[in-house]
RNA sequence: GGCGGCGUAGCCAAGUGGUAAGGCAGAGGUCUGCAAAACCUUUAUCCGUCGGUUCGAUUCCGACCGCCGCCUCCA
């Protein structure tokens, strides 16, 4: 049984989809005008291996994510790029996109732009203006908040007054009332623009996640997700002109992960300390050790971000592929041994009742390393089987296909000139010229091929 | 100022009213020609500080200290 926190109730309550085996679920996908950083890949990651966990329970899923495609920082970049909005965020979304496949996350079922969808904001707009939730001034469209009682519910707070020390929003649209948010925006100068029965102008940014949303997946469903600075004012406006249009529920699970941190500080390009996962692949570590890092912390806590951490995260992904290696190269009599086969199934149940939790990933590991070790030992021992290393290795790709680390296993390819060098470095070993013996392994080592001696002759693999 | 979260070994980090998972790093050992991989042992008398409740608190309550987030740009 799946627990997961919710934000708008703040309690970890059983998951059970609206329908019977389906969920439905959104995802605040990236505006589209810089790379993503690894903090906002930290939340794209926690929101996958949700969606991966809900299918290995048995669920199907539809999952939408948006890609904002016109907002204002798309505009003051496109303008510093000097390129057409069109040519600009295809790019970004294209890097986008690629970075997401570089970190194994899924693609969600359907990926809608702001832009294509203006059409039901429009019909959004037409809803909340029949209702009496809106008023126009100097060409924009704003949501009253003073229309929907029960706006605040979502982040507790009171906005009442008790805004002293916070910024207040000076922006240069008339507002009625401070609190209030704008669905459209009328065009300034040379904006992008789109004409609708409510003037030319461009979408707020709170409307098209409810207009896409709900277009996608139903005036209600399951799990709205995103990062923890989304709940306000974001999310609470989507609730707002969501509930206001339709009088329905808007989404019966919020889901919110944490900030990341970068060596305990706020990640921000003035401190130097801001990074892309093309950043981190250049600096040498792989997308799969990323990914590892970023979900190997609950989504629900902050994340202290270090190198330490990412070299720690490779050796403990080396320690995972190091026994699926010796597992796949097994060759052991068939049948089952009582302490293997244990060691399988605990850490089945040990992974699976750490998910359950809340997506508890640090628990779920810790069951994952418990088999790690006791099968490492039965390894030793001799103790695994056919039958053993048959489940051990299906238990691996069950829990991976969650984790998404661990990569296709790499047939042991043979490269001739590796071949006759490892023979060549055995002849010598034979006749005991170590120091030949060890320049061939260091001179392999430097082109990031491991050597291992083990009873079983010389094994190789790359770095 | 309002609201929320966090503070556990060198680092990351789980967790519980009954006496501290797991990973990384370090040290010692087994194996090895030497390594690597793997395994074993070891590293928190203690869970920010001080009080309180309790037979018993790291876990509940209060105060304090420190860090982080949100309070209409933001994953």
């Amino acid at each position: 049984m799946l627990r997961l926190k919710n934000t708008l109730t703040r309690a970890k309550e059983e998951f059970k989809p609206i329908d019977d085996n389906l969920v439905r679920m959104y995802a605040c996908g990236p505006t589209v005008y810089d790379y993503g950083h690894i903090g906002n890949f930290r939340t794209f990651v926690a929101v996958d291996v949700l969606r991966r966990y809900l299918k290995y329970r048995g669920y199907r899923v539809q999952h939408v994510m948006n890609i904002t495609d016109i907002e204002d920082k798309i505009i003051r970049e496109m303008r510093a790029a000097g390129k057409s909005l069109r040519e600009f965020t295809e790019f970004y979304t294209a890097e986008f996109l690629r970075d997401m496949e570089l970190l194994n996350i899924e693609r969600p079922e359907v990926t809608p732009r702001a832009t294509e969808h203006i059409a039901e904001m429009s019909e959004l707009m037409e809803k909340l203006r029949k209702g009496g939730k809106t008023y126009e001034s100097d060409g924009s469209l704003y949501f009253s908040i003073a229309s929907f009682p029960r706006y605040g519910k979502l982040s507790g707070l009171k906005l009442e007054g008790n805004i002293a020390g916070a910024r207040v929003d000076v922006d240069e649209y008339d507002k009625a009332d401070a609190r209030d948010f704008v669905l459209w925006k009328a065009p300034k100068e040379d904006e992008p623009k789109w004409d609708t029965p409510f003037g030319p102008g461009r979408p707020g940014w709170h409307l098209e996640c409810s207009a896409m949303s709900m277009k996608y997946l139903g005036e209600s469903f399951d799990i709205h997700c995103g990062g923890v600075d989304l709940i306000f004012p974001h999310h609470e406006n989507e609730i707002a002109q969501s509930e206001a249009a339709t009088g329905k529920p808007f989404v019966r699970f919020w889901f919110h992960v944490e900030f990341l941190q970068v060596e305990g500080e706020r990640m921000s390009k003035s401190k130097g300390n801001f990074y892309t996962v093309r950043n981190l692949v250049d600096k040498g570590f792989s997308a799969e050790v990323i990914r590892y890092l970023l979900l190997s912390a609950p989504y629900n806590t902050q994340l202290n971000f270090t190198f330490d951490g990412l070299r720690g995260a490779s050796s403990s992904l080396d320690r995972l592929r190091n026994l699926r290696r010796r597992l796949a190269d097994l060759k052991s009599a068939p049948g089952s041994n009582a302490a293997a086969a244990d060691a399988v199934k605990k850490a089945i149940e040990g992974f699976e009742a750490g998910m359950d939790d809340d997506l508890n990933t640090s628990a779920a590991l810790a069951a994952v390393f418990d088999a790690v070790r006791e099968l490492n030992t039965a390894l030793d021992e001799g103790k695994v089987l056919e039958g053993d290393a048959n489940s051990a290795l299906a238990m691996l790709e069950k829990i991976d296909s969650v984790l998404g680390v661990l990569g296709a296993l790499e047939n042991a390819v043979l490269d001739p000139e590796v071949e006759a060098l490892i023979e060549e470095r055995n002849a010598a070993r034979r006749e005991r010229k170590f120091a030949r013996a060890d320049q061939i392994r260091d001179d392999l080592l430097a082109r990031g091929v491991i050597l291992e001696d083990t009873p079983q002759g010389t094994k190789w693999r790359r770095k």
